[in-house]
DNA sequence: TTTAATTGATACTATAATAGTACCAATTAG
DNA sequence: CTAATTGGTACTATTATAGTATCAATTAAA
């Protein structure tokens, strides 16, 4: 199915809330309960996303998140990346750990082509785009559960949804 | 990482084998030979490849596989599709499991775009062209394993490798 | 008609990947 | 100093994938 993780659809919604309100800070909490999804997994994947600096990260009281630039200047490629690494169909492209029966894959040029034409059709998608979806400009993205997930409570016990 | 499986790999590996020796039946046992993978494996394969018509297959004794059509017109995208199911980097695209909020999900139309365009990717990749990787025309396709396996025995008990 | 060689189909098991959770350290505003 | 927050790590449960085993159906040939 050539599917990515449910973080990564976890990501895209949490970024896309984000772009509509990128003046403010949000903390993981209060993004927990906006966008209806358990504490730990928002934790998880502001994390990823703001190592992969695609989110500024302020500690301490007053803290939180918010989009490190605009929102037609991130890719879904991006974003992608951040939560599964580089964009890679086949995994003897991105990393040399088997495959190295004499050196060189003859089939491994293909993989990079194939693979490059992946990301070129990922990234030219921005998560500007993602928010007004056709042009009539009808309904923006709603924020609902992203997925069904299987108990949703938090580390104190407290239970979300 | 939005990887592909390794059955996938396998198939292609498999179909290759095939397109250059196109016009001889191929049966398990023997390409498993020939190509250095466990013969369940390489069966499992095989029925995914003649079910979604890309192999014609003859029963019986002197039975085997073949490719249905030229490796020209046989694409990447249609062997992917065979092992994993239709491209689709999401999952509410493929299918109405879940997201039924209300009625129709915005987000959806960008996720069918971008699945196209991946698709669209993968399917200007010819199975002709795996095996002619570079312009120079240099060493095609080696068979050598796709891949580690773990015990790679038939069900006879037989090793293979 | 029997036998051997083959594909077709299904079900099971082990392994690996992912998702989800918990906990504590580091930071910062008040 | 305290409360609120992110940072990091480690653990567990669940799910998906890979791999295996087994038997049924088909066909050619003896």
């Amino acid at each position: 199915m050539l599917r990515m993780g449910k973080m990564t659809d976890y990501a895209i919604v949490l970024m896309s809330y984000l772009a509509t309100k990128s003046e403010l800070k949000h903390s993981a909490h209060s993004l927990s309960d906006e966008v209806q999804m358990p504490l730990p997994t928002v934790r998880k994947v502001l994390k990823a996303l703001s190592q992969a600096k695609l989110l500024i990260s302020e500690r301490g009281a007053h803290g939180g998140y918010s989009l490190a630039r605009n929102a037609a200047a991130i890719s879904v490629a991006e974003i992608i990346t951040a939560l599964e690494g580089p964009i890679a169909i086949t995994e003897c492209v991105s990393t040399d750990n088997q495959c190295d029966q004499e050196g060189h894959c003859s089939i491994q040029t293909n993989w990079t082509r194939i693979n490059k034409a992946v990301y070129t059709a990922l990234d030219e998608v921005k998560l500007a785009d993602m928010l007004t979806p056709n042009n009539n400009g009808v309904s923006p993205i709603h924020f609902y559960p992203a997925a069904q997930m299987q108990v949703a409570t938090t580390e104190n016990g407290e239970v979300h949804g």
